[in-house]
This record gives C-alpha cells, structure tokens and sequence, in this order.
DNA sequence: GAGATCATTGCACACGTGTTCATACTAAAA
DNA sequence: TTTTAGTATGAACACGTGTGCAATGATCTC
C-alpha cells in the first residue's frame, strides 16, 4: 500500500509538497507538481480516505438504517438517498434492523464509531430512547417515515392519515358499506396513523365501523393471506379492503383467490406504496402512491443542508396520490354485501 | 468529539492505559481498568473507527456495488450480503452504477480510497478492463453474477445455460413448439448463456429456430411489455415465452392480456428469478427460482475466507430451480397455433 | 539482604494526510 | 547594493488509536 511519503521519495521532495501537489494546490511550483502527479499516477496511488478523515473530521460518509433491504419500499428509499448522496461525494453505508430495535440501536452506534457525517433512519422502532444517545453524539439525525414530536429531530414522512383517508374515501365513494381494513404490526406509528384516517373516512358518511373488519399482518405478503382468510370466513365478510401496504394487498387477492372470489368484482383491494409491479399486477393494483424515491431524496437532501450549515425545515411532510386502476369496483348489489355469503367450496374460477 | 486523551487526561493516566482498558487488555490493572471504562462511560465516549483503522489498516469495512438497489433481484443479493457481514463484525459500503462501466470503475475505485477490506459487484458490466486496476490495488474482489475466466477472480453465479435449458425443456414438455424468448438487453452475458440455453432446448427435440421469436427488452417491466407486443403481433406468434427474468414476465403478461390474449390458456410464461410477489401474482409465475439469498451469502463468505488468509473455491456456479405455478399449460391445439391468429379487436377479457 | 521475577505504567513511535509556520531562494524595487 | 516583496519548499505538529520497549516499583526466591 503506497503512501504519499514514498512519492515524495521517489519525486525527491518533502511529504507536504507531494500532499499539496495532489491537491492542485497554488503554492507548488507547476513544474513539480506535475512531477510529483505523474509520479503518483505511475505508481497507482489513490489518497487514503481514512489518513485524510483523521485530520479533516469528515468522513464524507452517511449512515441508512432499514428495517430491511429486500422489502422494495425501502429499497427505493435508498435509491433516491443514494442518488442525492453522490451528487454531494458521498457513500453510503447501509445496515439493516429487521424492525428490532435492539438493533436499531447498534446500527447507530457503528455508524457513529465510524464517525459519519449523518444518519438516515427508515421506520424507526426506537423514537425517543435515541434521545440520550443524541445528547452524547452531535451527529445530525433524520427520520424518513416515523415522525417524533421532540424539537431537535428531522423527519421526512407521508401523510399516513390523509393517505388512509383516500383510500377508504374511494371505496366509500363506490358504494362499498363494509370496508375491512389489513394493518401491519399492532403499534407500529405508520399503521396506528393510516387506520385513523380509515376510521375518519368511514366517521364522515356515518358507515358504522365494525371491529370485526380489522386484522392485522406483518406487512408482507404471507401473513397478509392468512389475515385475509380470517376476514373472509367472517359471516358477513366486507365487500373491499384497504391494506397497509401493496405487498399485503398482494397476498390478500391471492387470499381473497383462493376463496373462490373474483377480484375485483367480488372483492375491491386497494393497496398503499405503488411498487413498481404493482401495475403489472392482473388485475393492476388500485393504490396510494408514495413517493418513496422523492421521500429518500428530500431526507437525504435535508441532511445535507444541515451538513453545509443551513437550517431546513425540520418536518416534511408528503401526500400520499390515489392511483385508480382496476382493483377496486362498486359493490356488486348497492343493497349491503349480506345475500354474498360465499362458501369455500364455491367456485373455483 | 472526545478521544482517549481526553479520558486519559481525566482518569490521570496516559492515553496508551487507555487504549489497553479498554480493549479488557490483561496488562493493566483491573481496578484501573474499572476505573477508566467507567469513566469512559459516563463522557459516552465511543472510539474512532477511523483513528483505529489507520493503525490497524482494515477498515472492517466491504463495499458492493450493484446496478440498481431497486431491483429486487439485487435487493435480495445484498441482503444476503449484509447478513454474513453483520456476523462478522463488518459494514457495509453501498454504490449503484446503473448498467455504467464508468460509474461501476468509479465506485471501486471510491471503495479503495475508502480502503474497504473487499469488494463485491454484482452483474459487472467491466470485465476484463479491472485486470490493471486490480494488479495495482490489492482488494480482494468477488464477482457475483458474471464470471470472469481469469485466474485471479472469485466468482459466484448461477448455471444461466442450464436456467435457459430447464425454463425452455419445460415449455417443450408441455408440448408447446412456437417458444419466444424476451431477453435483457444485448451482449449481457447472463442474457446470451440463458439464450444458449433456450437454443439448446429447442435443438434437443429438433424445433426449428425461428429468430423472429426472439426479441430483447432491458431486464424491466415496462420494455418488456413493448418487446412482447411485437412478438404477439407476429403473422405466427408464439405460444409461450421464456423471460429474461421475472419482471420482464410481468411485463410479457400485462402485454398478452391487453392484445387480449389470457395467461396461461393463450400464451405460457415462464419467468427466471423467484421474486417474493411471483408467486402472489395472478396467475402464479412458474419461474426459475434464483436463490439470490444465498448467493449473497456465498459471495459474503467467499470473501471472508480470503480476508482470514483461506483458498476459498474460484468459480462457485449454483443450478436454478424449476418453480412450476400457474403460468405455464400445454397449448391450446396440439397442431400448434397457427389457427390463433388473434386480432388486437379481440376478447377484451 | 541481594538478586530475580513479575505486574503496571508511560514514552515514543507508527499509521496517512493536511496545514501552519519558518526558511531559503529569487526577483523586483529603491 | 540593499531592502522588500514574493515564490517554493520543508520541518513540525495535529488528528485518534495501537503497541514495542523501557522504566518503575513490588513481590518472591534463596
């Protein structure tokens, strides 16, 4: 591994010539600097980024926390962060929590050993226990879909009320009476907020609610179907549902499928992300649009304005766009769902 | 910021007890040790990774870089990567080059001045070009997803003839004789051994080669659709088609049924990946399954055992598994299909 | 009690880079 | 010629950490 020092011997000079040199610095005679960097060049250096972090207190490296990398929302979050971190020069480094907190926690921590210049934190499950921690260590912190009220936090979040508001807003608008509603983990801050804005949307035409018409998954697809199961063996089973997220709602039509329903004619599905397939789905997914890229590039562009000294604003909040395609109906009788009480064995189609 | 001399100044000793002290080194005396560790706790000192490694010159640290994060197929990649990582104590450095040879050459190099103990690149698009950057720099590089026939580089990628052989066989078997295939983009490698392995298929039972049959998107959805739509508008289109990968399939689907063509009774698809939704999706793609996990973790692994001093294997090849769902049935007449000459006014199903 | 062994600690240097300050030299001005 | 201003360079220190070596003092052995 070649340092600075050996061109500097090879170039006959002083380390600090060959340091500024390298760094087109003015102060060098051009003659030897271009030496010196034809030297560099011949033997192959590349400066240390470590050597140069020591003594600069940068690092010119940011920190992404997911739950996890191979769930396609954050994916795109990452994306868009990516794409805003190299326009600045910087890398990422990326660790995943799978939605413990513990580790969550220990992300953090390494990041901040490796002292990088700011962490972005997707779906936080820690909130306010990070305080202390932050206390300690002055490194700019934003969350990107979980919003704590304390003064000194950045977040970047979708309007998960409005977005639940929407979409149950729709169904209601075709004529739908019974509305279910597939949540993700039971305290999760996203699924608390989008179930509000269902309760909302169901309040403001006065459609009772029923509590029978709420289950919960994980948000993916596997537990969304199970969950899906137990809202259709129901005795009088809802004629459209609102899920978390697209992937629930992917395994709540392969679900609502192998119940012997049609989708959407039997059953409307409307989902909340817009994944990419999504829209290639069969039938195409009716969903609220997130905009995960922008979210991912907004959080990343707000950690660089506190980074270059400027005061951004501290909550961003994002609305959530209704995409209507073909997985969401009216009803099949406007007379309520109760005569459609399918059995299992009903038909196969 | 506060470093070991700032604690060593406090606990009254020198900065080298410190560093020992909190290390558990055996040479300093437990109560002193106690005493410091104490102390370091309540000032919520955390050591400099940076300033560690510069003496210690590793970073802990490896680097990947893969096209794009958003691709679920190398979400899943990383994923398995970042899983090995984590057990081994190290983080990881993420870059995206987007199909660029010049953003992938830019991303290793970034990697080493970032002084990573390793780098990973999935679907390297460079190749050979990296021989002279590598003599230079000593990282040990795996490449996943493409292989490299020379004798300095790791690999690990999936048998992509035999995947193009087995999705192939399998529509041949189901009796099917107009067989498309809807590739990546041209010139990728994993595109012509898969397509190697499709022309295999066809010549084993002696189908004639059409290469009208034969179109290419860019591994997406969306071109995928187009690509098939000139497909379908053949005088002899196909009755089934081999996808690249699985987002081209949902993309050759969406695209059958808006030529009014149904999945599977009018046209098989048979897709190459396994993604999460694949099997969520109606109907469920018969694919072949890609374990991009464990290759992640393979890739991972590989790399350690170079970095604790092991001869690992060079070329780690894994055979694809035939998934058969819900896409694929024999055609419609036996006699081919050369009666089903849809009008695009067709069935609007 | 003298020498030997051991436990504990600090000094000094190293890692690779950037930067301040002083120095040596050159050229211009008086 | 002397002073002044300017140019080009190196010495020295800093960043935060780890470690070989020496030094100190204590305990043990005979």
């Amino acid at each position: 591994m070649i340092s600075i020092k050996d061109i500097a011997r090879a170039a006959d000079v002083s380390h600090s010539t060959v340091s500024r040199a390298l760094r087109n610095s003015p102060l060098v005679n051009p003659e030897t600097s271009l030496r010196i960097r034809t030297i560099a060049q011949e033997k192959g250096y590349r400066v240390s980024a470590v050597g140069r972090s020591l003594v600069n207190r940068r690092t010119d490296t940011i920190g992404v926390v997911v739950t996890s990398i191979a769930d396609p929302f954050n994916a795109e979050i990452v994306s868009g962060i990516e794409e805003i971190a190299l326009t600045h020069g910087y890398s990422l480094l990326l660790a995943t929590c799978h939605s413990d907190p513990n580790r969550e926690m220990l992300a953090v921590q390494s990041f901040y050993e490796r002292r990088v210049d700011g962490i972005l934190v997707s779906s936080s499950r820690v909130g306010s226990l990070y305080r202390p921690m932050l206390a300690d260590m002055k490194v700019p912190i934003i969350f990107i879909n979980s919003h704590h009220p304390d003064d000194d936090m950045f977040s970047v979040t979708i309007d998960n009320h409005n977005a639940g508001l929407q979409a149950t807003r729709h169904l209601v608008q075709l004529g739908h009476k019974r509305i279910g509603y597939l949540g993700n983990q039971f305290g999760l801050q996203a699924d608390t907020q989008r179930y509000a804005g269902y309760r909302s949307a169901l309040e403001e035409v006065d459609i009772g609610f029923d509590p029978e018409l709420v289950v919960h998954g994980n948000g993916g697809p596997e537990n969304a179907k199970s969950a899906t199961a137990r809202l259709l063996a129901l005795a009088n089973p809802p004629t459209a549902l609102f899920c978390f997220n697209d992937m629930s709602a992917f395994g709540a039509m392969c679900a609502a499928r192998e119940h012997g329903l049609a989708i959407p004619s039997d059953l409307s599905v409307v989902g909340l992300d817009d994944l990419l397939l999504s829209s290639y789905a069969e039938p195409a997914l009716t969903t609220i649009r997130q905009p995960k890229h922008e979210m991912g590039r907004l959080a990343a562009g707000t950690l660089f304005q506190l980074l270059s000294g400027n005061s951004p604003e501290r909550f961003i909040s994002m609305r959530g766009e209704l995409i209507v395609r073909k997985s969401t109906v009216p009803p099949r009788s406007s007379a309520d769902a109760i005569s459609t009480n399918h059995q299992k064995s009903g038909a196969g189609a």
